[in-house]
DNA sequence: CTGTTAGCGCATTCAG
DNA sequence: CTGAATGCGCTAACAG
């Protein structure tokens, strides 16, 4: 029977003093051929290097992380997966860190301030370097700069109430203003705005540019935030077309309350634009392809997610904790498309 | 001028000798009331508790994670977050390993087998307790059994080469073949499989079970695999539309082969069902929203996950690295709305 | 019931 | 240029 070959027996893990020992040096030269940040002669390397191989050596992160007081890992808190907004943004959150050779930590709080508070803990507990984080309601939520002490943290898309926090945001009043000016120059005055619980900060913002622009039209408002549910949607929706002012357009205030919108449109057979004019706030993937396809605030997403987590590690690299966070706010396009009423065979972009 | 607080003004986190000292015991009290495997006396206990709070101690998970070779996280590699699928999937197995009160350190390969690779041995050398992967391409992947050494992996979604590895997949095969017999119940005889490349494992099993329905029924298959752009995917679908044996009825590979066939459906103005019939496999959430609703075949997304998950638990805690693999495969659902030619006015599911 | 010792794997500090 | 000692924070094992 063949000897099994003593290097692959080893049951654990092998360890940078077993590379050592192979190769007939200290621990320390090892370390050092691995950080490189100090000379070593190339025979000594090149030894080091082929117990490396052969013993499969890999270096212990955790050790590694213990030791340096730097755990190379970044938490990141977003309220769910599900929509398909904050997956992208932590797609680009994780794409950022793996740029800077860093792990992403990754846990969703569903939108609930205790188990968002429980999660960050958590992540404390792991002495992430610094936190991106959605938060969940700005009302409600328990995160605060104390809680953190000097461990960095951003949050984007909704800002967090202590300023002391860093925050990427994008022009979710001024996109709504914009987007229900063109639907009045497009010749509506009854417009209404349907979202989801203005307790959300970005519903809320969207709000405010909606209620601006009409008011500044001399226009009434007409809003609604109950769009929780397609059911909800759709009851609201016929009550509002049935009534006597009914409204001529309306702006949704992100894709969910677009999705039960547009259901709750097929279900009562109203063309769009004929019937209706129909604007969105956030652009989503079948948006041009629905028919007609949809008018929207289109939101820099990705970039968003790119920008927080730059930020972050700057606040990593420099390691100061600022008494006043920055406040970063990313421009919006409108994309006109057809169910506004425009025309475009193409979709019109306006920066 | 007030003095600062003793125990706010000290920089670095407490430890737990720290807390010991406060409470006047030894560190192995502490560790015990935290643990709570051992006895304490109740005196004890509280003042290590009030210590605690007030040097607001958390523990060092890393420390933890270090000395007691267990690190409390997995790994999950998918290709992608920007897929609504992979999204999901994400969320499941997140959502799992926070019941087991463990974190997930995220990465994405890109569908690319170097980059899974790379990202993989980041995973090892965090010392993860086990692995969560949706593989890149079957036939290029680098994950090997030996790679991972006594770390568990499952992969789900799609499966590895090597059979070591757990693999949780869903009826690709037969699901696709349903669908199709369906179609052929609705009197079509030339039914086209659209897909992105046959490389990828879905992709593939799932045109399996459309060329055997086909050859079951005596048809001709008519298949095309480049539906990688909506261009592609237009030009294409022109091509055959024109062709004088065109398809009367389109299976689309995935949601987003079933995105670029919508897309060129309205460019061209085909009417669905009456000019073609159209079947999807995967469901999205716009699926009953758009006209006409559409016919899918629905995979349990995030079943699989979790199930997934819950497998690699049982592999981290029982210890054991079997080897051969186990290979779970979870039913799909038909889900019949209209643009199959049905004229359901509500889905209806057949399981 | 509680304290002491020791060591997980690594890298900083100090010698050689 | 290289090695030895030391300790990061925690907990198993052993004493008391």
């Amino acid at each position: 029977m063949k000897q099994q070959n003593r290097v692959a027996a080893v049951d654990r893990k092998p360890t940078m003093n077993d590379v050592a020992r192979l190769a007939g040096v200290g621990a320390m030269t090892v370390s050092r051929v691995l950080s490189g940040t100090v000379r070593v002669t190339a025979e000594t390397r090149q030894r080091v290097e082929t117990a490396i191989k052969q013993l499969k050596y890999r270096p212990n992160e955790l050790a590694r992380a213990f030791r340096g007081q730097r755990s190379h890992s970044i938490g990141l808190i977003l309220p769910s997966l599900y929509d398909p907004f904050f997956a992208t943004c932590a797609h680009a959150v994780a794409t950022v860190a793996k740029e800077r050779g860093y792990s992403v930590i990754l846990t969703m709080s569903n939108g609930d301030p205790d188990t968002e508070y429980v999660e960050a803990e958590h992540m404390l507990e792991r002495h992430v370097d610094g936190l991106v984080v959605i938060p969940s309601i700005f009302r409600q939520t328990r995160l605060t700069r104390s809680l953190f002490g000097r461990t960095p943290v951003v949050a984007f898309d909704r800002p967090l109430p202590d300023p002391a926090f860093d925050v990427v945001l994008v022009q979710n009043t001024a996109g709504a203003r914009r987007m229900v000016e063109h639907l009045i120059e497009h010749g509506h005055e009854r417009i209404a705005y349907m979202g989801l619980a203005r307790s959300l900060f970005t519903i809320n913002a969207r709000f405010l540019g909606y209620r601006r622009a009409m008011r500044d039209a001399g226009l009434k408002e007409d809003s609604f935030f109950g769009c929780e549910s397609e059911e909800n949607t759709l009851r609201l929706l016929a009550e509002k077309l049935k009534g006597k002012n009914a409204p001529t357009a309306i702006l949704t205030s992100n894709t969910l309350a677009t999705r039960y919108v547009l259901s709750s449109i097929a279900h009562l057979g109203v063309r769009v634009p004929n019937d209706l004019a129909f604007a969105g706030f956030d652009d989503f993937d079948l948006a041009d392809v629905i028919s007609p396809p949809l008018t929207v605030v289109r939101q820099p997403t990705q970039e968003m997610g790119r920008v927080a987590t730059n930020l972050l590690f700057d606040r990593i690299t420099r390691g100061e904790t600022p008494h006043l966070g920055s406040r970063i706010v990313l421009p919006v396009e409108i994309v006109l498309r057809r169910s506004c009423g425009c025309k475009h065979r193409t979709p019109v972009v306006i920066h």
